[in-house]
DNA sequence: ATTTAGTTTAACCAAATGGTTAACAAATGT
DNA sequence: ACATTTGTTAACCATTTGGTTAAACTAAAT
């Protein structure tokens, strides 16, 4: 079965996909624009995805699967909390500047397809953040930092992290700054983030 | 010209095709779903906005001029800068519940057509934030806040406040809540966020 | 050499889609 | 009263789109 070509047509697809779907989103793709960027014939597209459904949702739970051991891994060592902040932000963003159109990707077609988060969830990998619920609310009892709920905590880093990425056109206009400028601020931020945070629940 | 209905067929129009944009974005809406929604024919649609294209950039100007007024107003007045910090939280995110797509499709479409910032940048009312950088500057200058560029902490409140919204259905499958509970969160923040971020600039 | 199974393509198809047309209805002006 | 402009519709059209088919090609197995 295997060719003897250096990447089987299959991932050749599933590559090809990707960058075409995580631009376009499902609904703004073109089959026929995947076809080309793989270089091959629409046909075969649905030779090894049924569907352009199934092919997006391949391409989908791949990047998903990107990210999340990350996220997991970082939510889940035994690390200090500050230690976690500081990593998950120094890693996230150094990341996504690897992968710039990843989070809006996600985040887009979640909203569009919220029932989709429910297939992620029985995956395994997925995310969990007991444990860092845990750790913030032992920091709490201790008195090293000021109290506030895990969750929003969590939803704080993940804003303070992700969002500037998904709303780079909407704030260089804000800030009236150009690309390079914006970039520039974003690897500031690896090191300006944890600070904030970590300033925001010092006691 | 005027018709006597209660609301003109323009307008109507126009607040069909939001509601459909908004929900599906500019690639997954359809034109007969905006005119089925507006209860009318779908020349009509092409009668009074020549195109999709056209009609759509007309929901989204007027979908970012719901939202720049606000911010500007709140960026610009003479409001000390926690005052600014707390009111702007606290509008803001009582704001988005009214409106809950409104983020989300902002951010989905300016990240497709990033260009279209361009156009928004010479609207007028569209939002400036020279004001808020000299009052943060001030206020390091003076030492009653740690220091930090003026940008990190505009993005930051943009973050914390939009992230949640936009993130929503990724968020509630991390923490593992229901929709009931998530937007018990989202309230919670409007003073949550707020107590954040004065948090992490006190001295 | 022939079969067999997997791979790839050109040609095709039906449905969907944005947009147009021509006729009709309702106001509006004279 | 009548003509003219404005608003509205049903029917239509060309193109695009996701998907299918049947045939051709490839490489290993017999």
């Amino acid at each position: 079965m295997t060719r003897t070509k250096d990447i089987t047509a299959e991932t050749n697809i599933l590559n090809a996909a990707k960058r075409i779907f995580q631009k376009k989103g499902m609904d703004g793709a073109r089959m026929q624009e995947i076809a080309d960027e793989a270089g091959i014939n629409k046909a075969l597209l649905h030779y090894y995805y049924r569907s352009k459904q199934l092919l997006f949702e391949a391409v989908f739970k791949s990047a998903f699967m990107l990210l999340a051991p990350q996220l997991n891994k970082i939510l889940n060592n035994d690390d200090s909390l500050n230690d976690k902040i500081k990593n998950f932000t120094k890693n996230y963003i150094s990341f996504i500047i690897k992968h710039p159109y990843l989070p809006n990707f996600i985040i887009s077609e979640l909203n569009r397809n919220p029932e989709f988060v429910e297939k992620l969830i029985s995956e395994k990998n997925f995310p969990t953040i007991q444990k860092f619920k845990n750790q913030v609310l032992e920091n709490i009892e201790n008195g090293l930092i000021t109290p506030i709920k895990p969750e929003h905590l969590f939803i704080n880093i993940m804003a303070l992290n992700i969002f500037p990425f998904i709303a780079s056109p909407l704030l260089k206009g804000f800030l009236k700054i150009d690309a390079k400028n914006y970039e520039q601020l974003m690897e500031e931020r690896a090191t300006e983030v944890s600070n904030f945070i970590i300033n925001a629940i010092k006691i």
